[in-house]
DNA sequence: TCGCAGGGCGCCA
DNA sequence: TGGCGCCCTGCG
């Protein structure tokens, strides 16, 4: 049985929501949609997720954010507003971040093609499985798998939804990564035939190590180098997973992820095309970029994938 | 039918 | 240290 189901459609349109006002600059869909994170579904101009495990349909309009609580407890405004704050990273000074690109001519570019674009703040075991199944993969085929995972150890959240434009109902399917112990009791066949393949031993090798006293929350508190060096331990975390999870849940802004859409972008620009590895641009671009270094990588990456495609 | 892909790993030179 | 093949799956 899924965990969570609503009675009736949720209509956005018939639904009062709460109004949020978020630091300027910032933007929703490119900050949903710039790779950083799975599982939100774009309906229109808003999106449906969730945030610690609770449904909320966001749309921005101007300089304000309306927010549908979709779960079953009223929740107040102060802790609301705390929450989507410490979610959206609210508290980073992005037009001091953005100031300091100004020398950089490509820089500037990508800060003037997605503005408002901010990095997020997720759940450590969250991101660490969504990326550990981002290995040789594509958006569609994770989430897809996500949601098998979810369906299999019975913790999806269903969600009926009202298309404003269209007032067609139909049902919203958000997957809940299952903790550590449901992951480590399931049989790595089933897990496998989710379709996660290969890295379904790499998923239930990691649950059993956390399970096991691995200490992933407390790498927030740890120096960005041993953060990482101790992520690297867990079977199928190489530079670029470590990256990604110290980058986006574990408060290290200056981690800076290198896959193939990066190298291309910082060969062709920094290095006059001359080829170099993905750790030795890692390491580049965090001394390079300085402390928020995973700010210039997110605009960088989606700046490649959204403009370079050719 | 086959090659490829938003890595990681183990093997080998 | 770097190059290579393999790992699953889905897609063109």
């Amino acid at each position: 049985m899924p965990l969570f189901t609503q009675n009736t459609a949720f209509s956005y349109k018939n639904s009062t929501p709460t109004i949020l006002i978020p630091p300027s600059p910032f933007n929703l869909i490119f900050s949903l949609t710039c790779g950083q994170i799975f599982g939100w579904k774009q309906i229109n101009q808003g999106f449906l997720g969730l945030i610690q495990n609770n449904p909320f349909f966001l749309e921005q309009k101007g300089d304000t954010l309306a927010l549908l609580n979709l779960g079953g407890s009223p929740l107040e405004i102060d802790p609301l507003q705390k929450q989507l704050s410490h979610f959206f990273r609210w508290d980073d000074d992005l037009k001091k971040i953005l100031r300091s690109w100004r020398k950089d001519p490509l820089l500037s570019k990508t800060a003037a093609h997605f503005p408002g674009l901010r990095l997020i703040r997720q759940d450590p075991w969250d991101c660490l499985v969504k990326f550990l199944l981002s290995i040789c993969s594509n958006i569609p085929k994770i989430e897809k798998t996500l949601i098998r995972l979810s369906q299999g150890a019975e913790s999806i959240i269903s969600v009926p939804f009202q298309d404003p434009k269209t007032k067609r109902c139909f049902e919203t399917q958000l997957p809940v990564i299952p903790s550590p112990s449901v992951i480590a009791s399931i049989k790595e066949e089933k897990l496998r035939s989710t379709g996660m393949g290969f890295r379904a031993s790499y998923l239930k090798e990691c649950s059993k190590q956390i399970l096991q006293g691995f200490p992933l929350n407390s790498l927030k508190q740890k120096s960005y180098s041993s953060a990482k060096k101790e992520l690297m331990e867990l079977p199928g975390i190489g530079e670029k997973v470590a990256d990604c999870v110290l980058l986006f849940s574990l408060d290290h802004p200056e981690a800076f992820p290198v896959d193939v859409w990066m190298q291309k972008i910082l060969e062709r620009y920094y290095f006059h095309g001359k080829s170099k590895t993905p750790k030795y641009l890692s390491e580049w671009g965090r001394s390079h970029f300085g402390n928020f270094a995973g700010y210039v990588q997110q605009y960088l990456y989606h700046f490649s994938r959204s403009c370079l495609k050719s």
